[in-house]
RNA sequence: GGGCGCGUAGCUCAAUUGGCAGAGCAAGUGACUCUUAAUCACUAGGUUGAAGGUUCGAUUCCUUCCGCGCUCACCA
């Protein structure tokens, strides 16, 4: 190719006039043809090369001029770049990694193995090693321990005829040995190929090196699965944020504390079960793509069934499907699943976010106080080994949950010098100087907001709300402005919400027809009318508590996390873009 | 949606006032049969997120766009 030739002209001419990369040239090169311009002025610098040449008659040339630094700006260099077509000949996107690890395939291959192989059936995992053995001396390991066990490579150390590697399974890692004279000609090739990331399966005995690490003195190895991507960085691991999220598999590799994340994540959710399964409740599926949307106020994403021709929403919460079930009988169920709402991302908010929420017949608000007191402080305990936890600086208890009810809490975490009394925080008129809010409900809630919320470190129950903000709770019968409700806080953020459940039919209905007329203003959250509930309601629900617990922001506070996306695998992003890897490999294929 | 910040090699990070884009790890070649962030020598690797603008000259200054983070708003 000519210009691949002039291409290497040039960079044989730099280098006599001074050493001088040939990549460093390319990209100068490449810098000019970008630009396209007959004439392009470019700094002088220190470049100090005078040096021009021409190819062949009638090919693109290249002249370079240049002159002394004598910091003036009196010399310049200038590149005449007579028009070299393909800035493609150039800029090479080809990838030499890509390039060498579809070579090492070949290579693997000619040695008789599997680049992708077959089933492996090992005698150890490497935790199971590690917990077996990692407490024997040498001379325990004497009657020798043979195990089969794979993993992925994460370091590798040659030295000659010998070698060591990690590989990690489950997290952990376990060294082995390597050595020619032990393994034979042809596995010592291959494990002279391996790169950091392969998948290999090896056979050995375990021993203590000199050093007094346990390792797996290898026999026999066996190649797995070809890594053709670099690993992240041995020492400081994965680290760009958008990288992490957007792979998570990368970042479950290079960092195992995010593994560990994920693990207490399902401890919350199988200890939560078990406790629930253990008090007789059942676990139900109730539809996710829902024709009414309702049980929260929010914002659905909407879908379409092509068949029926019908809209339908992801649902917002379970909760009225749920309470569908208490009517047939079904009196304790529960449900962990996702739901769905169409607002803004936080570091507390995620699009689908997973909700537990059960329901038991015959009690009320109390009972299920009591109840959250019992099932937080046991899953602490079941997920982290303490009720106790830290979370930002802050210990947490949860064997002990303080209870206020919302007026209470507005006095008793008042700042400032004109704390008020209980009987300031029923009075509207106080309400009112402390608020902007329509009426004495909302001016209490705004207050809770704006003074309380974010100081209820520890885990709390607040209990009691004004029923305008409460629609689908049932009004206390001592005080109808009030409702039998609490919400759940730790390290300031809600992560439960119950109440008593509103089972008169009529009043239902009334609220749904408020609701409706809030619709008719404009409002999208106010719901919908459900009649088929209403009818639900009308064949009798028994008196019921209700109670929904925030599965991630429980597993933020139990794990230590500061943002919802660290506890979710796969958090919502922005679509990438092209990745080019395809293109890439499409390219390289051997044809 | 508003405000602030970030984007440089596969990864982790440098780059002086606007003046030749560098290092470590990873990769390639060679040496080394108990290393462990192995070591030693050499090599390769860049559209500085993208597009414009200012300038003799831009990773650096300006504008717009893209992506991410924090924050406010919205929202439980």
């Amino acid at each position: 190719m000519p210009n691949g030739i002039a291409l290497a002209a040039v960079a044989g001419i730099l280098e006599n006039a001074r050493a001088c990369g040939a990549g460093r040239l390319r990209r100068a090169v490449s810098r000019a043809v970008v630009d396209h311009r007959d004439l392009r002025e470019f700094p002088v610098g220190a470049v100090q090369i005078l040096s021009h040449f021409a190819q062949r008659p009638g090919q693109p040339i290249l002249f370079v001029e240049g002159g002394n630094d004598n910091g003036d700006g009196s010399s310049q260099t200038k590149i005449y770049n007579s028009l070299f077509p393909q800035k493609e000949t150039y800029l090479s996107l080809e990838d030499e990694l890509l390039k060498q690890r579809l070579e090492r395939i070949r290579e693997i291959e000619e040695l008789g193995y599997r680049a992708y192989g077959r089933r492996y059936d090992f005698t150890h995992t490497v935790p199971g090693i590690l917990a077996g053995y990692g407490a024997k001396t040498a001379e325990e390991l004497v009657p020798e321990v043979r195990v089969r066990v794979a993993g992925r490579v994460m370091q590798l150390r040659h030295m000659g005829k010998a070698g060591f590697a990690h590989l990690q399974q489950d997290g952990e890692r376990v060294q082995i040995y390597v050595r020619k004279d032990a393994v034979g000609e042809r596995d010592f090739k291959l494990f002279k190929m391996l790169d950091i990331g392969d998948i290999v399966g090896v056979e050995g005995c375990l021993f203590r090196t000199r050093t007094g690490e346990l390792s797996v003195h290898a026999e026999t190895l066996e190649f797995l699965s070809k890594t053709l991507l670099s690993m992240p960085e041995k020492w400081h691991g994965l680290e760009d944020v958008e990288t992490r999220y957007r792979q998570r598999y990368l970042d479950l590799i290079a960092n195992p504390e995010v593994r560990k994340v994920f693990v207490t994540r399902a401890r919350i959710v199988s200890s939560l079960r078990r406790q629930l399964e253990e008090r007789g409740f059942i676990e139900v599926e109730t539809p996710m793509m829902q024709p009414l949307y309702g049980g929260a106020a929010a914002r659905p994403f909407v879908t379409h069934h092509n068949t029926l021709d019908i809209d339908l929403y992801l649902r917002i919460a379970p909760e009225l499907y749920l309470k569908r079930l208490v009517v047939g009988g079904l009196e304790r169920v529960y449900e962990i699943n996702r739901n769905f709402r169409n607002e803004g991302l936080s570091t507390q908010h995620n699009p689908e976010f997973t909700m537990l929420e059960f329901y038991q017949a015959y009690t009320d608000y109390r009972g299920l106080m009591d109840l959250s007191a019992e099932l937080l402080a046991r899953t602490a305990l079941d997920a982290t080994g303490s009720a106790t936890v830290e979370y930002d600086g802050r210990k947490l208890d949860f064997s002990r949950l303080e209870r206020y009810s919302m007026r209470e809490s507005v006095a008793h975490f008042w700042e400032g010098e004109d704390r008020p009394t209980l009987e300031d925080v029923r009075d509207p008129e106080w309400l009112s100087r402390h608020s902007g809010k329509a009426t004495a409900g909302e001016a209490l809630t705004d207050i809770f907001e704006r003074t309380v919320e974010h100081k209820l470190i520890q885990p709390a129950i607040i209990y009691d709300y004004p029923v305008e903000t409460s629609p689908l709770s049932k009004s206390k019968s001592d005080d109808p402005a009030f409702v039998e409700r609490f919400e759940i806080y730790a390290a300031g953020m809600e992560i439960g919400n119950a109440y008593t459940e509103l089972n008169d039919p009529r009043e239902q209905r009334r609220r749904f027809e408020m609701q409706l007329a809030m619709r008719e203003r404009g409002d999208e959250e106010a719901h919908q009318m459900d009649e088929d509930y209403v009818r639900a309601l009308a064949y009798a629900m028994p008196p019921t508590g209700g109670e929904g617990i925030g599965i991630d922001r429980l597993a933020m506070i139990l794990t230590g996390s500061r943002s919802i996306r660290d506890v979710i695998l796969f958090p919502l992003l922005r679509p990438e873009g092209p990745i080019g890897l395809a293109d890439l490999m499409r390219g390289l294929e051997p044809r």
